[in-house]
DNA sequence: CCCGCACTCT
DNA sequence: CATGAGAGTGCGGGT
């Protein structure tokens, strides 16, 4: 019978060589460090499958001070303590450790070094066979006829193991492994501050060794040795090298840790385990270790009821008018690519009252209208819901007056981290409760083919979406406080809540389109696409797929012989700026060109928008996202008119097909004027640029005179114009080389006129120093308004990461202010065309931009609440300057 | 079904 | 050493 193993793991070593083995910090979502725990497991775990140890244990040094200290002042005197990156997941291994149940091993006065030797010493006694696994070759000496080292090195993410036994330490090093503390008594350490004998590095003391055994006998036998220098820094150093050597001696006799039956292995924890792997977001290991299944410890013990009636509705509605509160969760099901149905609603007036209504087979929805009305009507009886948009649309359709919004979760946990990719409620019940829910979502299937929930076991979805009701109200409190510590309750119930209801009427107005207009437009596009497309084909003499640019690259750098500018990770790139570069060369460069700009507006713009009309309305109801963008800002979706086209008169025409509702109405287009110029002015409260906006100068100007030292009338277009793109560049973060080949100039003019102008704006040079050190310090940076955003990238040891995290620092205040000054706007003139009972209602915003669809006669009443609404949402040093512009398609708006 | 590319906007 | 912030859509091509 082969022997059983003890395996005995150096943790501070191993996770020291894994962090800076993994070039990237890795981080949750939420800016935990995790790079150095996630190798330090991949390495253990590869460790534990080759060798299936009987015995495990990680060893680790306490920070008081060893018995090597009281020896030798000087101990480890010149090392550095962690960076804190590393520091902070020292406490969270050793909980992974925990949960895996993997004994740790620790005592103070020692180091891990010492546990290992004397653990592996008492293992080698009851006849285990030891594997010692550490990054420190001062492990050496502890190796033995039954115990082997494992030495594992990282790079860039891979690990490579070295493995050292008796017999290989012989045979490549010449010395038995107890020798090695002899060696480091002569050569010392620098990283260990051990002094040795001054002069003799590694080879000569190995060769001293070799020969002579060990101190004693080197020492009796000094006059052997021939070279006279080297006999006498031994004879100098005879004192400091046997010092050395009792600093450099592993302890092998540590007391009370010879109890190697505690040290068996036994199964890991899973709920614990699966617990801190979810939470260090480590997807890959609860794959790993199979835990997929867990079933979580906390759980929500609720009694659900599942309404049966319409008494019992009633029952459930007094409940409410009596606790004046509800938690409310909605799911709406896609029946059709215009038509959506309410499927249920879990709903509970307190706490541990939670009642299911199912609308596919119990409930009749007219039913639960007529009586719930009055309630979801009712702006004091409070709601706490989740992604409540989409309710409200749907109560707007309804016509219910939806009133009383308190609270949404998902709203309220974007604004706690805006950084997520999303925010359901089983993720918040994870996060903020540790509790753990199933995931509707994961019932529903994934992607945009919604299943439908008829097609579900009622108790399943009634099981799963039960207790979100008890989770919103337990969240919605924890996100409350949060919000409180964090200084953002302003920005979230004074700007973020009252815009869902913005956001929900807006959706649910809609834009107009002209239809045949747009039907029109999409055939002249063809017509146009057709002819490019044949003198394309003639141009190549040979027909291809013009929308594969990997088709396209080949006719054009290999059939053509065009000289290739630049390449992308899977080929040649054939993108706008490489096209025009070579658009002299050959005639075909310009015509791709107009060939894809042709296709961009037929596929996405006529087509793609011909299919989101809805055709009961005859208008486009966008989605607008507040829980999207990582700055503050609303997404636009399905489709996205944010970004509809504007700079090319082609393009633009598309303009033309968005028209108000009817003949009776007008499009007002209100616009800030160089809003996050104007943001940047007041934050940093740069003089110079305040001045140049209070003296309301045109900024592009006032920055070119500033920069070239000119008087402003002496100012040239071309001056103004990469003044502007100074401007805008700096707002981002552009460095010297993006901005020359803006520009078109040489690298070192770029890089004069961005000095020049931090030159002339110091305050905006002080600003975009002072908010990376903030971000660094603090982990996120903030808007005008307090929202936040983490940015653990400002730590990351990898260049481009940290450089893309220092651009961001400089950028999302101003973007993220702006986002706020036009979302408090919006909710102002949103709320004063409502108080006021206008006809007019807002429809859009694009960022710095809102449009409404007016009402003819209330045009006049409709620009002034826009003006007053826009210009005087924020008081800033600097005026916030809103112009506005009419037209009866929004084209005609400029 | 997902990724990369290309293009659209502020 | 690589190189300007924030988004969404449609297509091709590989799985």
């Amino acid at each position: 019978m082969s022997k059983q193993k003890l395996m005995a793991i150096d943790g501070n070593s191993i996770l020291n060589r894994a962090f800076y083995g993994l070039p990237e910090l890795l981080t949750t979502s939420d800016g935990i460090y995790t790079n150095g725990i996630y190798v330090f497991l991949n390495i253990m775990h590869k460790f534990i499958e080759e060798e299936n140890p009987e015995y495990i244990c990680v060893a680790f040094d306490l920070k008081a001070p060893t018995f090597r200290h009281n020896k030798y002042e000087g101990y480890k005197a010149n090392r550095k303590g962690m960076p804190e990156e590393l520091r902070v997941q020292v406490p969270l291994l050793k909980e992974v450790l925990d949960a895996m149940n993997i004994k740790r091993l620790e005592m103070e006065g020692f180091e891990a070094d010492d546990i290992l030797g004397s653990v592996s010493l008492c293992a080698e006694k009851k006849g285990l066979e030891v594997i010692l696994v550490t990054g420190d070759r001062d492990a050496f000496q502890l190796i033995g006829p039954s115990t082997r080292l494992k030495l594992p090195r990282t790079r860039g993410g891979k690990t490579e193991v070295e493995e050292y036994d008796y017999n290989k330490i012989v045979e490549v090093y010449g010395i038995k492994p107890e020798q090695f503390v002899d060696v480091k008594a002569l050569a010392g350490d620098t990283s260990d501050n051990i002094p040795g004998v001054p002069g003799i590095g590694e080879k000569t003391a190995l060769a001293l060794i070799k020969e002579y055994n060990n101190l004693e006998n080197l020492y009796n036998s000094l006059d052997s040795i021939k070279k006279k220098g080297l006999r006498e820094k031994l004879e100098t150093f005879k004192e400091q090298a046997f010092l050395s050597r009792e600093l450099a001696l592993i302890e092998r006799n540590m007391p009370s840790l010879c109890d190697i039956e505690e040290l068996k292995r036994v199964e890991i924890d899973r709920e614990k385990t699966y617990e801190i792997f979810k939470r260090l977001e480590f997807r890959s290991f609860i794959d790993k270790f199979g835990l997929n299944d867990v079933q979580i410890q906390n759980t929500v013990e609720l009694n659900v009821k599942i309404a049966k009636n319409a008494s019992e509705l009633e029952s459930l509605k007094n409940n409410i008018l009596k606790s004046r509160k509800v938690c409310i969760y909605h799911l709406i099901d896609k029946t059709g690519s215009f038509s959506q149905k309410l499927a249920a609603i879990a709903i509970s007036p307190v706490e541990d009252e939670a009642w299911y209504l199912d609308f596919t087979n119990n409930i009749d929805e007219d039913e639960f209208f007529r009586q719930f009305k009055d309630v979801l009507e009712d702006g004091n009886i409070k709601k706490y819901g989740h992604d409540l948009k989409n309710f409200i649309v749907y109560l707007n359709n309804r016509g219910i007056d939806f009133n009383g919004l308190a609270f949404d979760t998902m709203i309220g946990a974007y604004i706690i981290n805006p950084s997520k990719e999303t925010y359901t409620i089983s993720e918040l019940a994870q996060e903020y409760l540790n509790l753990s829910v199933k995931a509707v979502e994961e019932l529903a299937g994934k992607g945009k083919s919604f299943t439908l929930f008829k097609d579900m076991q009622p108790d399943v979805l009634s099981k799963t979406v039960g207790v979100y009701p008890h989770v919103i109200s337990k969240v919605s409190r924890k996100i409350d406080s949060l919000l409180k510590e964090n200084n953002q309750e302003r920005l979230y119930y004074d700007i973020e809540l009252p815009l869902v209801r913005t956001l929900a009427d807006m959706e649910y107005y809609g834009f107009k389109v002209n239809v045949d207009a747009l039907v029109e437009f999409s055939k002249e596009l063809q017509e146009k696409i057709d002819v490019v497309t044949k003198e394309i084909y003639t141009l190549a003499g040979e027909e291809f797929n013009i929308n594969s640019p990997k088709q396209l690259g080949v006719i054009l750098f290999e059939k053509l012989g065009l000289p290739i500018i630049k390449k992308t990770k899977t080929g040649y790139s054939t993108d706008a700026e490489v096209l025009e570069e070579l658009s002299d060369r050959h005639e075909i460069v310009e015509k791709i060109l107009e060939y894809r700009q042709l296709v961009k507006l037929k596929s996405t713009y006529a087509e793609g928008l011909l299919a989101v009309i809805n055709p009961y309305t005859g208008k486009i109801h966008s989605s607008f996202n507040q829980t999207v963008t990582a700055t503050g800002r609303i997404s636009s979706t399905e489709p996205n008119l944010q970004n509809i086209p504007i700079k090319l008169e082609m393009g633009r025409k598309i303009r033309k097909v968005f028209i108000p509702s009817d003949e009776n109405y007008l499009l007002l287009d209100a616009d800030y004027s160089q809003i996050e110029l104007r943001v940047l002015a007041h934050i940093t409260n740069d003089e110079n640029m305040i001045n140049a906006f209070l003296n309301n100068e045109d900024i592009h100007t006032s920055t070119a005179a500033s920069v070239f030292g000119i008087p402003k009338e002496e100012v040239t277009p071309l001056m103004r114009s990469r003044a502007k793109a100074v401007n805008f560049g700096i707002v981002y973060g552009i460095g010297d080389f993006s901005l020359a080949k803006d520009l078109k100039i040489s690298r070192k003019e770029a890089r004069a006129y961005i000095d020049g102008y931090l030159d002339r704006y110091p305050n905006v040079k002080k600003y975009m120093h002072d908010i990376v050190e903030e971000g660094k310090e603090k982990g996120f940076v903030t808007t005008m308004f307090m929202r936040r955003r983490y940015l653990p990238e400002l730590k990351s040891r990898n260049f481009n990461i940290r450089s893309f995290g220092e651009r961001v620092a400089m950028n999302t205040p101003i973007q993220g202010s702006a986002a706020d000054i036009i979302k408090i706007a919006m909710v102002k003139v949103h709320g004063e065309l409502k108080k006021r009972k206008l006809k007019s209602r807002l429809i859009l915003q694009v960022h710095d931009e809102l449009i409404v669809e007016t009402f003819k006669d209330e045009k006049e009443e409709v620009e002034k609440i826009l003006l007053e609404g826009m210009q005087n949402a924020v008081s800033l040093k600097v005026p916030l300057v809103v112009e506005i512009k009419s037209g009866s398609n929004w084209y005609e708006t400029k």
